[in-house]
DNA sequence: ACCTGAACACCGTTCAAGT
DNA sequence: ACCTGAACACCGTTCAAGT
């Protein structure tokens, strides 16, 4: 089913996103022993443990044996436990990537590809431990990433500027799913939530007026969902006066 | 020195940046075995690993041995190692964070504000391990905060829209660090690099002509630090109209 | 109250051998 | 060429006991 992906999409580092890796080589004709399991198989179980039970069940073990064999199979087709993390962004990425109606004005072409990267990888909260990994994405990103370059430059700015333009794009969307990341552990971890009430309420005015005044509306106010809001800030300000 | 520096400074959740935690409990006059070790001893052997061998080789054991005693003692002085890691960051923060002179323009005060952060973070590549691991700051950072949140209001924003820009400049600048960090640890680990190159040769001009113009641009293009140039940008689009 | 020793329940990965 | 078994060199943390 997508046992080419990799030769079919090609795999670039953007230097900046999700990342895939090279097939290891063309099969040859039945030259040893057939396989027993394929990468394809390793990857779908990979993903399978992942939904399932999270990024920190997927060990070299489980995963052996949820494809019904051992630790050290796996790596005659993973070079190790750090590309078949990125193997598995780059699936994900390759079927839940769909390419979005492009407005016709540049401007939210720019918003639109960003807003669709941050979705899609919003949707899977492992992607963040891939993202800090190794900061690549698959091919599959690639059309995104022309469309953030192409709407920059249509807006006014030059190429180099837009290519500055689209990793501060990329910065303020990793950082988002970073932070939201982290939120929701912690969220889930309880605790700690009561200690920041406390220290938010006893904050000394004198010294801090702003988040003392603040205090109580913190909390829901940084629940918010403002991820578009601020990413049109950033693209106005990448724009601006040009 | 250092021995009171979570009830010295409190210590919050931001909700968006380092942590740190509350002191276990005041001390009881005498009323068992005096200690052998303490936070601080903990601590400062802690940072000494970090510095010298990474926050990979930071083990329960390692520190243990290092502060010359055994791995469950530790446990006595502190509840965890994720713990460990926020008293780590929180005391790098107090360390290394020094208010700067403050411009009298608030959208410039707002620029120096985060940079400093910045700065500081980026200075202990490892602080991004704690930021995913928990997205607290010491209160080391709370005036930075509010310099951030004060400057944005005092440029026009109301209160509910400050906290939203400070938390996009927030995004922005861990998305920075991870992106910075997650390069240095490709460039360490070689290889990949020549593959990239190899992929950006073979862009197809007819599907992303963008890229494939930029091809050769990109690695240097991306190698730049431009984190002042976004985030000026950002606050521009932040303040845009108001 | 603080520390120790031994143990539990794991990891990723290398190596040498099998088919 | 592909897979297996055993082993290496680790982890963080719990538990029961000591001082």
């Amino acid at each position: 089913m997508y046992e080419n992906l990799a030769s079919e999409f090609g795999v670039v580092d953007t230097c900046a996103m999700m990342g895939g890796m090279p097939q290891p080589s063309a099969p040859r004709k039945t030259p040893g022993r057939p396989p027993r399991i394929s990468r394809e198989e390793i990857l779908a179980a990979a993903r399978r443990i992942v939904d399932e039970a999270g990024v920190d069940r997927l060990t070299m073990r489980r995963l052996a044996m949820e494809v019904g064999s051992t630790p050290m199979a796996l790596y005659h087709h993973v070079r190790d436990k750090e590309e078949l993390l990125v193997l598995l962004l780059d699936d994900h990425a390759a079927r839940t990537l769909r390419r979005p109606e492009l407005p016709a004005h540049p401007r939210e072409r720019v918003v639109v590809a960003a807003t669709a990267i941050h979705a899609a990888l919003a949707a899977c909260p492992w992607s963040v431990e891939v993202l800090t990994a190794d900061d690549l994405l698959s091919t599959s990103a690639l059309w995104f990433v022309e469309q953030i370059v192409d709407g920059l430059v249509e807006c006014g700015l030059s190429p180099d500027r837009a290519v500055h333009g689209y990793r501060a794009i990329w910065y303020y969307t990793a950082g988002e799913l970073v932070v939201r990341t982290a939120a929701a552990r912690r969220r889930a971890s309880d605790d700690r939530v009561t200690y920041r009430e406390q220290v938010f309420a006893d904050l000394d005015p004198g010294e801090l007026p702003r988040l003392a005044q603040l205090a109580d509306r913190w909390a829901p106010l940084t629940a918010e969902d403002t991820y578009q809001e601020g990413l049109r800030a950033l693209v106005d300000g990448l724009l601006a006066g040009r």
